[in-house]
DNA sequence: GCTAGAACTTCCGCTGAGCGGAAGCAATCC
DNA sequence: GGATTGCTTCCGCTCAGCGGAAGTTCTAGC
């Protein structure tokens, strides 16, 4: 038979991670085809891989025949240290600004040229919400995300502004009227945004900040801005000073 | 030199796995001799694969010289099946009860013979709290815990029984009172503790049915039961049937 | 029921990626 | 200075891993 054709200097850790890193949000389960193409492994490589990931809990078969992240990946995973003094101290801010708003409420950090989002209370009303906590939005049509890119340095606005995809047709295209927008923001110290990212969702967002450095976003999602706005913004502002005064 | 000399029968994936699971809620952060010697590796070893590990995100190097799990496999972990219907469901059902109480809320279910804590809302008041998302506890000392148990099988039942480690002075360690206290849970439909966990922590939980079957529990965690202990158990019991309800 | 195709599983001989003891290096303590 | 602890590098042996190919199961369309 063949014999060994690997591609040299490539490891068997490389490969597992791979695997593990072909689910994302849009892809929670997958077929052995798509996950060994996925992962860029010849099919039998990636049957005996993910078989003996199972073994290991990493992995599951699903009722489906396919297989998702494993039980054993999921409490390894949420030991990581991602902002985790952050989260912690917001929890009850936010939990604050939930009780008074029934919005859906976020707490999001810069990763790059995208929003991470760390934490998510969703809200009461039936407003479509497409963050999800660990995954990641472009910067420029989110509330939390002008926010945080209004307070990024310029070589990140520069890369954002270069790319500035449509995602809906209220999408803010035109780099110089986001400029504008992100001088306001700056201003007046909030962010919104109307249908931007999603249509039916508008959002409010306002900087946290540890001394003068902004350190992260908390905003709300909600229907309409049309009666509220400044309400949502001032239990905002609340939150994320509170967030920033115990960050010390 | 030496030579091959690893233990046959193990694959590179069995190692990585075995590094990635030595990480646990009391070591979030391992040097790398720690590290190796949980993971059963030699030293030598672990460094490479860890090394590899950490160029794929799946480890990062702390502040201190030492390894914590990484970005990468936090947002994986993430993506992982784990009762993620009740979760999704669950949730503004506790958003309520933590809202009307302001105390901590639990969602665990069964793990075998241990509660695992699905989701959790800090409480406002400094109650010392131990549970982890993503983590479990005895069955015998938590009030979600002697829901689970006084509906679990009778197997599992006998062998909680059988090792009924002391954690405080007001453990309940005897199987004969354990025993009395289930049947109590389950003719009341609602599971109380007074410090059997931790110190300075009392607890009221209630089972969520799916039809005629206990598939989870939702506890408060409040510092004294003396003073509202049915206004608790109410909430809870709203919130449970809510949950049930949902789950259709 | 039959056939076509896709998806999954098993086989097996070649080979270089992985292995780890040992030596080297760095920081900390007494 | 010497001892201890902990991390990093080296290197030649060897078997775990590799993947093309063959075999099997599942699904769909007719």
């Amino acid at each position: 038979m063949a014999g060994n054709t690997a591609v040299p200097g490539t490891t068997v850790t490389s490969r597992v991670l791979a695997l593990l890193t072909a689910f994302d949000e849009q892809h929670r389960e997958l077929g052995l085809s798509a996950l060994a193409e996925r992962a860029g492994l010849p099919l039998s490589t990636a049957h005996r891989l993910v078989g003996e990931l199972v073994d290991g809990g990493a992995l599951v078969r699903t009722p489906s025949g396919g297989y998702a992240v494993g039980r054993r990946l999921w409490d390894v995973g949420l030991l990581a240290p991602v902002e985790s003094d952050l989260r912690r101290v917001a929890e009850p801010f936010l939990n604050d600004v939930h009780a008074a708003t029934r919005a859906t409420v976020h707490l999001a950090v810069r990763d790059d040229v995208e929003v991470l989002y760390l934490e998510r209370m969703t809200g009461r009303a039936s407003v479509p919400v497409v963050s999800q906590i660990g995954s990641t939005l472009p910067l420029h049509c989110t509330g939390v995300g002008k926010v945080l890119l209004a307070h990024a340095p310029v070589d990140v606005q520069r890369r954002v502004l270069a790319d500035l995809r449509r995602v809906t047709p209220y999408t803010v295209t035109q780099p110089g009227l986001l400029l504008q927008q992100l001088e306001r923001v700056r201003r007046s110290g909030m962010a919104t945004t109307s249908e931007e990212m999603t249509l039916g969702a508008c959002s409010v967002a306002v900087p946290v900040r540890r001394g003068d450095q902004v350190v992260a976003a908390v905003g709300v999602v909600v229907a309409s801005l049309r009666r509220d706005r400044t309400r949502l913004a001032t239990a905002l502002q609340v939150a994320a000073q509170g967030i920033g005064r115990s960050l010390g």
